[in-house]
DNA sequence: TGCATTAACTTTGTACTGCAAAGTTAATGC
DNA sequence: GCATTAACTTTGCAGTACAAAGTTAATGCA
């Protein structure tokens, strides 16, 4: 039996998740990147970052030049949950569809 | 780019995913069961139960004889829409570990 | 120099939902 | 008749997603 208690919370929420595979495609994201292609309003997509951030799994990176710009990348603590995470869902599609 | 838009809520909620994944690997179970292997209170899992039958995922088979006992069973459209939800899992697994 | 514009926030409010705990109902077995 | 058990229902709380509107600071242009 899957251990369903160590799906991880903050990961497996739909924003988060979208965030959290965009993040695994590409070394970073800006902003206005993560905001156009997901459709989230502002206020919500921060607060998803923001949520992300405070468990450690992202971090930013800004550009000195130029308009101001915030990029979001994966920490490697990010990377290593986001792994986990997707091996439970992967357990989850085996024995999902046996 | 996932549409991470047609990820059934109803199914993406832990509780319900486990029950969802349950159902998935046998013709039935009992309530009684369902409850151990899962450890929810049974408030908790009748109202998950509950959602799940008002989504038509899910439905009973009431035992005439002996002992009060239900089981619960995915309909055809709960296999169907839990077979969608695995695929796009599939999708995100690939897509995150690329 | 000043003004409009834009990025990246923060704040606020609402509506929903997971979850536990306690109470209810009906049937069984002793 | 009484305790026990399954399967609920009800209630209440706490947490959270989300939108909308307001804030701040920097840029580019007139």
């Amino acid at each position: 039996m899957i251990d369903f208690d160590k799906l991880d919370k903050t990961i497996h929420e739909k924003g988060r998740l979208s965030i959290m595979t965009m993040l695994a495609t590409r070394t970073d994201w800006k902003f206005q990147e993560l905001k156009d292609q997901l459709k989230m309003s502002d206020g919500n997509l921060i607060t998803h970052l923001r949520s992300l951030q405070k468990a450690g799994y992202v971090s930013t990176k800004k550009e000195l030049k130029g308009r101001k710009v915030t990029k979001y990348l994966l920490t490697r603590s990010g990377k290593k949950a986001f792994k986990e995470y997707l091996g439970l869902l992967e357990l989850i599609v085996t024995q999902g569809s046996s």
